[in-house]
DNA sequence: TTCATAGTTCGATCGTAACCGAAGCATTGT
DNA sequence: ACAATGCTTCGGTTACGATCGAACTATGAA
């Protein structure tokens, strides 16, 4: 009986508490050195780093070295998606960490998820996409519209652009907070990264949660209204 | 940084190679008792049990007894298809159990995920079901067509039936050894029943795999053929 | 009743892996 | 050249959890 895929030798990878809380804090997107790491995994540098080479090794990160720096990221997009939806599944089955802090509201409100927006904010922004028609869904899948397209390129997004690359420009991506979809792929990137852009909102230093600026809510609340 | 859900509990109860191997084999969709799980895992009974008692717990699993028996299953979909996309990451980065054995090919023919048909087979049918304009596919959502429910009818599957469900008629799912998608959802799960119940096809005794006889073979093949 | 099968619980053993101190490289700055 | 910072490697300790034997409960069969 031992067929296909070893999935033991991964979920041992994450089992670990101080590596899962270094692959949580990596869903944020941003690199962080073995020392960051080794803040958020709540040990010392040392272990941190048998901990990194073995999520390396495991295919879960990647890691570029800069001047003596050594900044990790999650390995790809599918490393992400996997700790996602291990997120989602958890929370799902009510495997919290502890009972919801200070930052938990934040947290909800609005998040980076690998690279996009995600918590209520994101999945209001998808809402509000295809009430609008510059989405369709299919079941799990998304589409962009020609409409779509329009209403992205004046609000300076252009979608040709983002086309070239390999990745897939639209994907639905479950918020675990939520419980519902928000929007992932190069588009659910662009549009993040446009909203950090103009200042409407920035990354809070040590943490995956966004905040808003007064101006910048007032904007985001204006571009994706919620149907009644 | 303790935000959120706790990934690395259901890391570590998916980390053990005895559980890890108890769910691969659930995901074969039958329940198994408690001293097939322990043979499947390699371990005595004593151990199956507290085993399998974690992954309850967990909600993993759930159990009914029967008699004497008691039969366990994956929790539910969300389960198998927690344990099936880490089987999908585990292969693509070549973390397999061990060099293909002598049943890894008749696996990857066609095998079951929790309720319907993966592997060759699974990913052919749904390719010839989009090819035919059954299915209409918009990113990785899918959605049965006018002519798709007609041709389903055609065959026996009373599609009205089964939207009555809560379930999604089409989700894609991916497989592991084709690493592209095959059809889930109830429609999945009625097609594959189709298939038995005609006696195309069986399941095998102790595995994951399908076997197809030679005439369900010639009349699978006809039924969802392959465009050039 | 008695026996057999299925499963759980308890107690003890044992192995592995997480952990940290200390020492060793590597890179940058002065 | 020297010091400081960032990280890795080594060695030894420790703790947790997987494991099984043995005893116990429950269901079914003779």
């Amino acid at each position: 009986m031992k067929e296909g895929p070893d999935i033991a030798q991964i979920g041992a990878l994450i089992g670990d508490p101080a590596r899962a809380n270094m692959l949580a804090a990596l869903t944020g997107g941003r690199a962080l050195t073995a020392t960051e790491l080794a803040g958020v995994g709540g040990i010392t540098l040392q272990t941190a780093s048998t901990h990194l080479a073995k999520l390396e090794a495991g295919g879960l990160l990647s890691q570029r070295k800069q001047g003596r720096h050594r900044y990790f990221t999650l390995a790809d997009e599918a490393a992400a998606r996997l700790i996602e939806s291990m997120m989602g599944f958890a929370a799902g089955r009510g495997h919290l960490r502890h009972r919801p802090g200070p930052k938990e509201p934040a947290l909800r409100k609005a998040r980076i998820c690998y690279d996009h927006l995600a918590g209520d904010y994101g999945v209001r922004m998808l809402d509000s996409l295809i009430a609008s028609g510059a989405i369709e869904a299919v079941g799990e899948g998304l589409a962009l519209t020609e409409k779509g397209e329009s209403d992205l390129a004046r609000i300076g997004i252009d979608v040709g652009n983002l086309r070239s690359s390999r990745r897939p420009l639209c994907r639905s991506c479950l918020d675990w907070s939520e419980r519902r979809a928000h929007l992932a792929g190069s588009l659910g990137k662009a549009l993040l990264a446009s909203f950090l852009d103009k200042g409407w909102a920035r990354r809070t230093a040590e943490s995956r949660s966004i905040t808003f600026s007064p101006e910048g809510d007032r904007q985001f609340l204006r571009l994706f209204p919620v149907e009644m």
